[in-house]
DNA sequence: CACGAAGCGGAGCAAGCGCTCCGGATAAGG
DNA sequence: CCTTATCCGGAGCGCTTGCTCCGCTTCGTG
């Protein structure tokens, strides 16, 4: 399986927010000048908490979370939060970067633990819907692929569909003419189906995505799919 | 086609937010007390200007719009918008119910003009996410379907889909075990694709509309559906 | 231990929202 | 035409939310 593994270009670096240093705009590298003592234990600590209380505030509530509930959770004041995230936006983002490559590492595993490209298409679409459709801030960031460019993670996320779909395709299990933006469009859908049906009806969307699987098969549709 | 038509029952009446008056919760017909003089020309003038205003701006922007951006667009101040409906979730009731009326009116006539049955429901969704997906107030109230009780219109329009499932079904041509709930929450999805899809890739959601309707089918399929 | 840079907390500001209040305008009955 | 019930407009209140400010605390170092 020779999926290229998008997260070992990224390492796991503290992501982009750390700490920008306005003065380091004009002078990238001051080495003569007074030396940043690295920073404290309580900081390190606080940030990690910060990020974790946002991560599950999002995954519940979506990105139009109150900032002030985030900084609640984590036991931490205003102040705190904004010196390591400026803005709300900065926190959102590292959040979900970290969450999309979770779930990006997370589907390569699965998709290539399956022997049968069909199966593993399966696989994939099973594993997202049940673990990540219900975090609410990553499918919204999804949706919002088609209208901006894409987040770090989101292109890992792509990659692996991308694989499915060749994978499959080559196979000629796939009906022909899918392609990955297909196959994006419709984990988003069914991501909102499981959204929206999860609380009282749990498991109605899987018979959505029973009939959305046979529709992509590669056999018996009477027409090839539109342009 | 004997399908029942569900906004005969309700007339065309001016909704329920005209004006409760407090007093008639006592006396429901005060017949001896002063009468109430009829509203004034533009009273009524401006009650529809407001809901023809609330309508577009519902439309393209959802439930979570400025109340000021209504009063604005319709010409009228907010004493007045506020007068003729107490509550915004008045006016966006009142709204809601008249625009899933005509969409439930004008699904009805899709539906009964084909002859065969898998035309007729391949017509009421190519119509549906065509002309009433980009309304976002309406997609997102039916999306609340399943987590609290229906707007009326709502089940004028359900009226419509299990007509459509029961002919499809009768004829043979819809899988086994396909029900109205299920192509309700197709619609729902294929609708929050067409929302996102729509401004920079319009027509892609054509493409899962087609895999969709062709996983519906009655032939093909390698196992039923889940419970 | 003592000192100061780094970090902390939360009151408070500005903007945006739903909704109210009330002085002034006006349509309709006499 | 005059009177008045009815209606109008928009300033403004109370609340939420993103974000800032600044006096106080704490960690790490010499």
């Amino acid at each position: 399986m020779a999926v290229p593994d998008p997260a070992s270009a990224t390492h796991p670096q503290p992501a982009s927010a750390t700490r920008p240093d306005p003065a380091s705009a004009t002078r990238p590298q001051p080495k003569g000048t007074t030396r940043r003592r690295a920073p404290r234990a309580d900081a390190l600590r606080n940030r990690e908490a910060i990020i974790q209380a946002a991560a599950e505030v999002l995954a519940e509530q979506g990105t139009a979370v109150d900032v002030r509930e985030i900084a609640r959770r984590s036991g931490v004041g205003m102040g705190t939060l904004y010196r390591h995230f400026p803005k709300k936006e900065d926190l959102v983002h590292t959040v979900l970067l970290r969450d999309f490559s979770t779930w990006a590492r997370a589907a390569r595993a699965t998709a290539c633990d399956a022997e049968d490209p069909w199966t593993a298409l399966t696989a994939f679409f099973q594993q997202a819907l049940t673990g990540y459709a219900r975090h609410r801030a990553i499918m919204e960031n999804l949706a919002l692929t088609w209208a901006g460019p894409d987040l770090e993670g989101v292109r890992q996320l792509r990659l692996v569909i991308e694989h499915l779909c060749d994978r499959a395709c080559a196979a000629g299990l796939l009906r022909p003419g899918v392609t990955t933006d297909d196959l994006l469009l419709l984990l988003v859908s069914l991501g909102h189906a499981v959204q929206i049906t999860d609380e009282c009806r749990p498991g109605q969307w899987n018979r959505l995505l029973c009939i959305s699987l046979d529709g992509l098969r590669a056999t018996g549709h009477p027409q090839p799919l539109p342009a």
